[in-house]
DNA sequence: GTCTATATGCTGATAGAC
DNA sequence: GTCTATCAGCATATAGAC
């Protein structure tokens, strides 16, 4: 450990079979697509035989569903738990800005696995595989019940209408980073300014707007 | 004449054999992106010989491209020309207002013609085709130039750090209408609002945002 | 111009030897 | 568990009859 690994993603070393081809597809998958990827470049890229992918999985819907379930479970949680953290206005501001910073950071990252993350949630919203409902399920949903109980915080929970607004545009200003492949933080961020300062101040100027006009009510 | 087609993009009835197998790719492109589509199906919507694509267009390719060109040429002219009608603050809030509007409308159309630019845009952002790069130069460079052009009359042409954060603050929330495909407007428009009534009322939150912090300076 | 028939290649999946 | 060989299906594209 503590080698330059992909977070434990690596698809050529050590590990089981079963394993590599997992990680392998991971890699491919977010890549090129669910139905653009090919069981052949995952086992090349795995090392390994094509006939193994049907012996350790069904079939490539099923190899696919295991890829989300694992990719997801370690990258959302840590921020399920923010709204727990709040206690008057001040804690509230943080934990908005805490959200925003991460959801920006998980969206717009370069680096695996995040950068799979968003790739292959920017793929399932845009361009969605029969896997899709699976995936809204059990990652898409939490995480937007969670944001809103943040929200709710501000926003009379009986104005739907604010509530709405308010978690769709944050919430899009945030997620275009995922959707727009070519990379949306290169087309804006300036040329004398570094990418992770630049998204710092995307994370700041979405805040601003926020509180210029939210502020903490009450704790839900 | 004036019978419920789509803006001359009828595929069936009428017109030449070439125009048929256009009209039918722009539907059927739109609605599976460029490599999910095939020949087949688009051969099958204008009731035509296979054969016929590689005879009228040189390839599926050059056909997508020939799609492409006809339909976004008169869905985005007319907003090309929105900053020249700003003399002062309340003509420039005109001018932003416009602009949000008829990009949400488009993004957010359900409707052919509006709903098929709307789908190609946004899988061409979100997963290119090898022909993503003569759709942004012809395209989506001058619309983003246009629109910052607008945005310059209230924000220091020096100040790129700030034009940029709006710039893509802005579009973010109007793009993400056309990014997401199984609708961002049906997961937050509220159950007792209607649709339309709900994009305007999107439209009039991001300009409360832009004109809670921007006013105009001078025309550029 | 329009058709049928076909070439060529890639896909996911599997049967069966080892 | 892992391999080779192969199947059936669909893709784009084209040759050649009419």
């Amino acid at each position: 450990m503590g080698d330059n690994r992909n977070n434990g993603y690596d698809s050529r070393e050590g590990q089981g079979t079963q394993e590599r081809i997992l990680n392998a597809a991971t890699k491919v998958f977010a890549e090129r697509g669910y139905k653009d990827a090919t069981t052949r470049m995952i086992c090349a890229e795995a090392n390994v035989n094509v006939a193994l992918v049907n012996y350790y999985f069904r079939s490539k819907a099923e190899l696919y569903k295991a890829v989300i379930a694992k990719l997801f479970e370690n990258v959302a949680k840590p921020m399920m738990s923010l709204p727990d953290a709040v206690r008057d206005e001040e804690t509230w501001r943080e934990a908005i800005r805490l959200w925003v910073r991460r959801a920006i950071a998980i969206c717009a990252a370069t680096k695996p696995p995040e950068s799979w993350v968003a790739r292959l949630m920017g793929m399932e919203s845009c361009v969605p595989s029969d896997m899709a409902q699976d995936i809204e399920l059990k990652f898409s949903v939490p995480m937007r019940q969670c944001f809103r109980r943040l929200l709710s915080m501000a926003i009379d929970g009986d104005d739907l209408s604010a509530l709405n607004l308010w978690h769709s545009s944050i919430n899009a200003q945030c997620v275009v980073y995922a959707l727009a492949k070519p990379g949306w933080a290169e087309r804006f961020c300036p040329p004398d300014i570094e990418r992770e300062q630049w998204l710092e101040m995307v994370a700041g100027h979405i805040c601003e707007g926020v509180f210029a006009r939210l502020s903490f009510r009450c704790m839900v």
